[in-house]
DNA sequence: AAATTATTTAATCAAATGATTAATTACTGC
DNA sequence: GCAGTAATTAATCATTTGATTAAATAATTT
């Protein structure tokens, strides 16, 4: 049984559309989605959707922010934590994302998707540049490494994180059985610290 | 003027469907594209899509084979080369790959989303787990180095030269103008190839 | 319990959209 | 120049789809 159907049984009606919306929306894409899907997938009637949330659009900006911010709202707050050294941030960013991906794989590249095709709507959304100014991490990493560009390697952590999730698809068929996968998700989590220190050390 | 606008003078209509297709459908996504769109984007009347293609499906195969091709095609070549060595072929991935990002800045984000969209119909249309057991690549990869597996060796690799392209809508605020968005890419021409030799190298 | 409000449903609407048709124009071989 | 084919167009169809309506049911208030 499908695991919005079994939250159903204890979730308001509202909560139920807003979870289906978030499963159609996700596997979908805003394009792809009927409304009657996700109806469908919260085992309600079509009219209700638009009685609680107005219209398909409105829905949609409700279930977006809250992935935008599962997936970006993890980093600044391990980014701008003054008590960790630069090494344990590496540690603890790559710990918490491949957690939260290896539970939501098609979270990226949904977020990604939708942002391009609305990007002025959705992107000023995100408080990027300010944390990439004024962060303890690219302060920590312009005190180490005061000639590596900081977005460069924001850009690769990211990157070597985010990646194996957005293009899933195309490696799943590469490695075989699910299992497999995540049991090398896991092992990035050691390996990913390992070759962003590499980077910072090197000379 | 965009650019199909002034290629549609001396293409002929077939092509012009096709080359609009593919601007439509790679900047709105299957589900967020619509015929007439790509009618209006070709210059065309909206019947003679369906007189030359049949559908907006059997179109969208033809522009998405064309894009899988662009975008995976690079590699193989490169991978299978006996001629070059480790070093040279990460040179050359990179350099090939920054290059055709840079004009088609737009492909990887696009390419992904759809096999996610359709991931038994696509995915299995890339020859990637041949590649990866068999090529010339992976062989040296094995030599040099048996420790270190050569799927996150290449993931690492495709991460860090395509990611920078998925994420493009959020990174480009942060950078501020086209420029230097382009100029960091320039960068990690070189930049890449270091950082994976530092893999390569590291004891 | 009557009245009022909130929730839910079936039916329906109007617009959007992929596709087709029938007629018109352009082209090609003779 | 004409017959026949190919290319193109305007108009239209049939579905799909987001949204609304009016009626029914459930919950809450008084």
């Amino acid at each position: 049984m499908a695991k919005a159907k079994k939250e159903a049984l204890d979730l308001s009606t509202e909560e139920k559309i807003k979870e289906a919306a978030g499963v159609v929306f996700t596997k979908k894409g805003y394009g792809n989605a009927r409304t009657r899907d996700i109806a469908e997938e919260a085992g309600i009637n079509l009219a209700l959707l638009n009685y609680y949330f107005r219209s398909k659009e409105k829905l949609f900006q409700i279930v977006m922010a809250e992935r935008i911010e599962k997936l970006f709202g993890v980093l600044a707050p391990i980014l701008n934590d003054a008590s960790t050294t630069l090494d344990e941030k590496l540690e603890n960013i790559t710990e918490n994302y491949i957690n939260m991906l290896l539970e939501h794989p098609d979270l990226p590249i949904f977020v990604l998707s939708e942002i391009r095709n609305n990007p002025e709507q959705l992107a000023n959304r995100l408080q990027a540049p300010k944390i990439l100014k004024e962060s303890a991490f690219v302060r920590q990493l312009m005190e180490r490494r005061s000639d590596i560009n900081p977005l460069h390697f924001v850009i690769n952590l990211l990157g070597m994180n985010l990646f194996p999730f957005v293009a899933k698809p195309v490696l799943q068929p590469i490695m075989g059985n699910e299992d497999f996968y995540r049991q090398m998700m896991e092992q990035r989590k050691k390996l990913i610290p390992m070759w962003m220190k590499l980077m910072l050390d090197h000379s």
